[in-house]
DNA sequence: CGACATTTTGAGAAGGGTCAACGAAAGTGG
DNA sequence: CCACTTTCGTTGACCCTTCTCAAAATGTCG
């Protein structure tokens, strides 16, 4: 068992979240067994996670890509209510209907496993219910931020604020660190979700767009590729439209 | 010391919310230990109890009153952003520094312990994590539905939305649960807490609560009073204001 | 009863929504 | 490889909901 176990952690060693995901946040013994129950796999966009009538009900910890949580009501209206991001943690424990969808905002390298197992192990290990717990706690906070743009702040304000998030989430890929004021990215959502995320019509999302385009702020190329030359003000005006 | 944790729990039995509050969703001795390091106390409205610079940082389960969660930005705009009731769980586990601000709405009945006794408590027994846990799962499903009505609601349906809420919670002190049709209830919250809840000015939810009035689904005696006439009007509304 | 805080009502302004047209990009099939 | 369709994003004009500022009314408390 412990050659199973060992290979099983040897995959971990080559992971891009390895030392940022939940699994970096419990003891050896519990990161063993997460490992053997674990398996990569690959989700197209558009996949539902969790939250969809059939009910695959996924739990994982996301390698690469960006998942969007969803709140749909029957009249058509729906808000974005989350995003993850790699190395957060996908799934709604405890629950089997939360009234909630997750669904990959792009394509994803997930490392899943099954509600079940998730259930198992939390019994075994109570340090992973506690990085868990220590991860819906951050997510509280992060929603909670969330719903202080979606009450009170401007467009302009919500659409820089959001452009800050992905900048600071998204980077990295062809960036240096150093260079903290101009950061270039590909968004992971489109307009209209984009607009979801914070409560605006997409109209208004790409007037706003334009506006930080005008004001030399930013810059885009093709439609998703997204270019951020002055992340100061990008911030400031996040914080507050006043002028 | 069975007769000390014997005599600290006693007291519980005549506690408000002994079948609803975390401590009757973990074991006896999770319970005892809990029982033996807390401590009843009351809270006048307008207290701070986290998020304030001296910081006292209490825990607790509410056992009467409401405490509402402000996130506050420098610029004096603030948004309420969660809700606790009688039975609830206050506090924020691992983290000194919440950019979140918890205050008494009313005055209030507090059974509370100190950061420090959580910690050790959680270290004890893993149950009680795991009730925090499932505790703070619902509070982000809860604070999900908000963020939905922050970002897709009209005013008509954010005020319908939160006379529900209250009308669901703050019942009970007057009223048979056989009557779910019509339901009176003191308002726990000033108009300006109300629009901080719904991320209105206090001017457009005064003019919503006449225009309830004058549609007489709800009625309101002196200004914290209020009396709803036809609740299934008001789910209605609260989920859509078409017409 | 009088002073103060809270709530309601009013009139006007503005931000964002709605509807519609146009342009750009990406997939499709010959 | 190129027309064709389809999807997505941008721009414009107009309108409606909500905000803002102001005043009146109501409630509260000494």
């Amino acid at each position: 068992m412990n050659v199973v176990s060992l290979s099983a952690r040897a995959r971990c060693q080559s992971c891009a979240v390895r030392s940022s995901g939940l699994c970096s946040q419990i003891s050896d013994a519990a990161a063993n067994d997460l490992a053997r129950s674990v398996h990569r796999r690959r989700v197209a966009e558009g996949q539902v996670l969790f939250g969809g009538a059939p009910r695959p009900k996924t739990f994982g910890i996301i390698v690469s890509g960006v998942v969007k949580l969803v709140q749909a009501e029957p009249d058509g209206r729906s808000q974005i209510v989350g995003l993850q991001f790699p190395s957060d943690f996908v799934g709604r424990p405890y629950l089997d209907d939360a009234n909630l969808m997750a669904e990959a905002a792009t394509e994803l390298d997930l490392c899943s496993f099954s509600g079940r197992i998730f259930d198992s192990l939390a019994e075994a290990h109570p340090d992973i219910e506690r990085a868990v717990l220590k991860r819906t706690l951050a997510d509280l906070d992060t929603a909670r931020e969330w719903m202080f743009m979606l009450g009170r702040k401007t467009a302009q304000e919500r659409v820089a604020s959001m452009l800050v998030l992905f900048a600071e989430r998204m980077r990295g890929i062809e960036d240096d660190p150093a260079n903290t004021d101009k950061i270039a990215f590909e968004m992971p959502l489109s307009r209209t979700d984009f607009a979801a995320c914070i409560g605006l019509r997409l109209e208004t999302v790409s007037r706003q767009i334009t506006s930080l385009k005008n004001m030399g702020i930013i810059a885009t190329g093709t439609t998703r590729h997204m270019q951020v030359k002055d992340m100061a003000a990008l911030r400031q005006i996040s914080e507050s439209c006043a002028g």
